[in-house]
DNA sequence: TACCGACCGAGGGCAATTGT
DNA sequence: ACAATTGCCCTCGGTCGGTA
């Protein structure tokens, strides 16, 4: 009786465990790699450093092996392992030719490079560009929007308006985080944004009131301003309009740049674009121009 | 009873952000 | 400009209570 060999997903799984790395810096691992090897384009550590990542690898991962043992009769790892680079490279140039989001191919990408180990996996197939131009996220209507009603949600809106903070920010913004000086400057604090920054946030000049429209419920410093989001808001959208309209009023001679073409320095004001970068959280001019003000 | 608004939860994805 | 990683949108298939 031959021993029963696990099965290649039970095998996969163990490999994504051995990569997890949950509480190493990766910041600090990067700069041993980087001190060892020289500078490189990739940063990965070769490990997985967040629940988010292995749910999303693993996702991916498990998929490519389940199709591989439907398609090829591969039970074994090892047998993956040998071939990975080809059927890899197969398994990406089927999912451009279905049309699939450079986004998603570039994911797929991450994810095998990391579980086999191999930086330059199917380094001969060319993904399609990310382009700013075929962004549609909070762009358009969409069939999602019948299931909410702006009108019974009035002040949530007028303060997203007001301070265009991302939904998890909303979801744990507290009381004590909002505050106005004796000279009437509101202060809305963000305690823990993306990627664990800090930073405060500049309410968009004549919305003050949504913002103190909240706070005068006299509520403890210590309670969530909004214990419930609806799930079918499109947040995103907010904070795309207030990123456009703080641009406005800081460069109120300009208009938005254009939405179309490359843009050149003199298109856009350099330091009005900045102000709005740091009042969403990240310094970087480039992302204040591709996700939000075109 | 039929319909509507609101919401849930999971899966399939795409977008945002950080980094080089 | 390119690559890795993380955040969260959107769809789908429902439930549920109110009300026309």
């Amino acid at each position: 009786m031959a021993t029963h060999s696990k099965s290649i997903i039970k095998a996969s799984l163990e490999r994504l465990d051995h990569k997890m790395a949950i509480g190493q810096s990766r910041r600090e691992a990067k700069e041993t790699l980087r001190a060892q090897q020289g500078k490189v384009w990739s940063v990965s550590t070769g490990m997985i450093h967040s629940f988010k990542t292995r749910s999303v690898y693993q996702e991916h991962t498990l998929k490519f092996v389940s199709w591989a043992r439907r398609t090829y009769q591969i039970k074994q790892l090892e047998d993956l392992d040998t071939q990975a680079n080809e059927l890899v490279a197969t398994w990406l140039r089927e999912h451009i030719a279905e049309g699939k989001s450079p986004y998603t191919l570039q994911v797929e990408r991450s994810a095998l490079r990391l579980f086999f180990d191999n930086r330059t996996l199917a380094q001969e197939v060319s993904l399609p560009r990310r382009s700013r131009a075929n962004i549609t996220r909070s762009r358009l209507a969409v069939a999602h929007d019948r299931h909410f009603q702006p009108a019974n949600w009035q002040p949530l809106l007028q303060f997203l308006s007001a301070t265009g903070l991302r939904r998890q920010e909303v979801q744990m913004l507290h009381f004590r985080d909002i505050s106005q000086t004796h000279d009437g400057t509101i202060s809305v604090h963000v305690a823990s944004g993306k990627g664990g920054k800090t930073r405060e946030v500049p309410v968009l000049p004549g919305h003050e009131q949504a913002v103190l429209a909240v706070i005068q419920e006299g509520k403890e410093a210590d309670a969530l301003v909004f214990p419930h989001l609806p799930k079918h808001l499109d947040i995103h959208s907010y904070r795309r309009a207030y990123a456009q309209a703080l641009y406005l009023h800081h460069a109120p001679r300009r208009t938005l740049p254009k939405a179309t073409g490359r843009l050149h320095p003199g298109d856009y004001d350099r330091q009005a674009i900045l102000l709005v970068s740091q009042a969403l959280g990240h310094n970087r001019l480039d992302v204040v121009l591709r996700h939000y003000v075109r």
